[in-house]
DNA sequence: TTGAAAGCGCTAACAA
DNA sequence: TTGTTAGCGCTTTCAA
């Protein structure tokens, strides 16, 4: 890399003090117009360019957020960690701000990685996504009050800035429906049970449940890992029973396609022999003629992106905890019993 | 956000210099181990953690990488941006270091997010991904001489580091096979030709037909903007012939999901009435069973980080150009013509 | 209108 | 073993 062009490599070759150079290339307007002409052709032909960690330093911000994807193997590829950073990046460039991006999995490695870009400065705040109830990184942000918003709630009795999507009530309709075409045997894949949305979810299933008179069978409840082949397995299991369920909701749409999957390997008709129903509305879903539950994550990257950037800027948010209803789309996935 | 702990702090809290609480969080083996001690029991107590933007500044590194997402819309959202994303991030983190994204479409301001963290030394090197035929950002990067890997060819007489996919000899496979089904009115739905990948495919679907002895015909190609609906589109124009095509290659993955989604609306059975083709192989792909070329993207993103990294390092890489070869994958889509 | 000086927080060569 | 000094490149206060 050829050598760079400072504020000092023009003070010398202009002849004014690096302070003046910074003054006139800042567009302050206590320098002279002769001065400045001088300046800016001379810092043009040296291709200055000013350096940004050495103005970070100084103003003591970066322009730039940070957001640490919980990751577990290529799961970054998951469609809602991609829609969300795409909602994100897209909004939060037309302010002129980076992000910066850690993947990290779940536990010391991913907190150290918080503090890192915290208490290093790296960036100015950050997005949390994917909430646990009992979350250790917002505890941290909260005590540390850096600035920060999250996509999800959690149990813990904290005050700060979120988005959620009701997850319960969505799923609870999902369910409704279910038992209204007929099916009385309706069983679910859960998301893990340390995840807020999986919490809650599960919650809305229980719910529906006790609310239309059908019974909780633990049997019916497999705990999936959010994959496709998670969601797969988590069929193979709940087939395998001796009264198999007519319908299977999963806590997510991967997981759904890969009930999808088994169902066909076994020569079973979604939608006719079996309901099968998911949750995220992912681009595949409608594809496949998925039921499932749509959240627009897209544009909930884009609200976080705003309200986050108002935070930084001192702000008060009108409305800093929003909780949004999914809606339901039904499919031919789903279907009366058989 | 509370008062930071520098190594002033501890230097004022120990009484030692600023120098030596320095060199003994650094670990160096030339300070007394009871110093040590009651600096590193100091730093602790006041939450000492250092300014990475002020080490950034003062060793002139910053262990980030930079990637400039060629982002139109949500764009962003593409499964071949997250997948290669997936890929870097995933295996940048193992060796510590983070990822920097911006989005900017290309063009003028493109160029200017480059040049932003280049000369602003935001990042050690860059991932250049989807290069285009006159490729400025990599005409760009070269005359800086600056560390940097790309995702794809380009017409440019330049020497860098790369990996590609061989778009050219897929295609040219792909179209082959089809015109073995017996298809001989076999349409296209091109990227835009100044990228190139959509050039050399194009080029494949060129040179098959030419070697079957089949015609090239301008009303059977298209050019497609990459998206879903953009395919739905140009696969109505070329069905709207009155000799319609009885096979339709896509450019990618995307596109060709849209002529599926398109015949579909027209009564058409994919596979039966009409064939279709894509190239990249997304997870809906398979769902779908859309015949299509698979490239290990994920897997690519992994190299081309190592490969970077590398580069940071100062090292010689053994094999700076690589072309792969693209899978085809037989799926339903696809069918002797009706 | 311009410049000197201080400082952001850190590292490192050199001296003591 | 420790401290002094200088410097990374920039901004900003204050004085001239």
């Amino acid at each position: 890399m050829n050598q760079r062009a400072t504020l000092k490599t023009i003070a010398k070759a202009t002849g004014y003090s690096i302070t003046t150079v910074s003054r006139a290339l800042a567009g302050y307007d206590d320098v002279a117009e002769a001065t400045r002409a001088v300046i800016q052709s001379s810092a043009q032909q040296l291709g200055y360019f000013p350096n940004l960690t050495a103005r970070q330093l100084q103003k003591q911000r970066t322009d730039t957020i940070g957001i640490i994807l919980p990751s577990v193997g290529p799961r970054f590829a998951d469609p809602y960690f991609s829609l969300i950073l795409a909602g994100i990046g897209d909004e939060i460039a037309v302010s002129g701000y980076d992000v910066l991006i850690s993947a990290r999995p779940p536990g010391p490695a991913e907190l150290e990685a918080y503090r890192s870009i915290v208490e290093g400065r790296r960036v100015d705040g950050i997005v949390v996504i994917r909430t646990r109830l009992e979350d250790e990184r917002i505890a941290y942000l909260v005590e540390r009050s850096f600035p920060f918003v999250a996509f999800g709630r959690t149990a813990l009795d904290l005050d700060y800035p979120y988005i959620d999507e009701d997850g319960e009530a969505g799923t609870y309709e999902l369910i409704l429906h279910l038992a209204q075409l007929g099916h009385e045997r309706i069983a679910y894949i859960a998301a893990p049970q340390d995840l807020t949305f999986g919490y809650n979810r599960h919650k809305g299933y229980q719910r529906a449940l006790e609310e239309t008179g059908l019974v909780y069978r633990p049997e019916y409840v497999e705990v999936g890992d959010l994959t496709r082949r998670g969601g797969s397995a988590a069929a193979e299991k709940l087939l395998a029973q001796s009264m198999p369920p007519t319908a299977i909701v999963a806590a997510n749409d991967l997981m759904a396609l890969g009930t999808m999957n088994r169902l066909q390997q076994k020569g079973l008709k979604t939608g006719f022999d079996i309901s099968v129903a998911g949750f995220d509305d992912i681009p595949t879903a409608e594809a496949l003629g998925l039921t499932t539950l749509n959240q627009p994550i897209y544009r909930i990257g884009h609200q976080l992106s705003q309200m986050l950037l108002a935070l930084i800027e001192g702000q008060h948010l009108a409305e800093p905890k929003m909780v949004l209803k999914p809606k339901l789309l039904i499919r031919a996935s789903v279907g009366p019993p058989a």
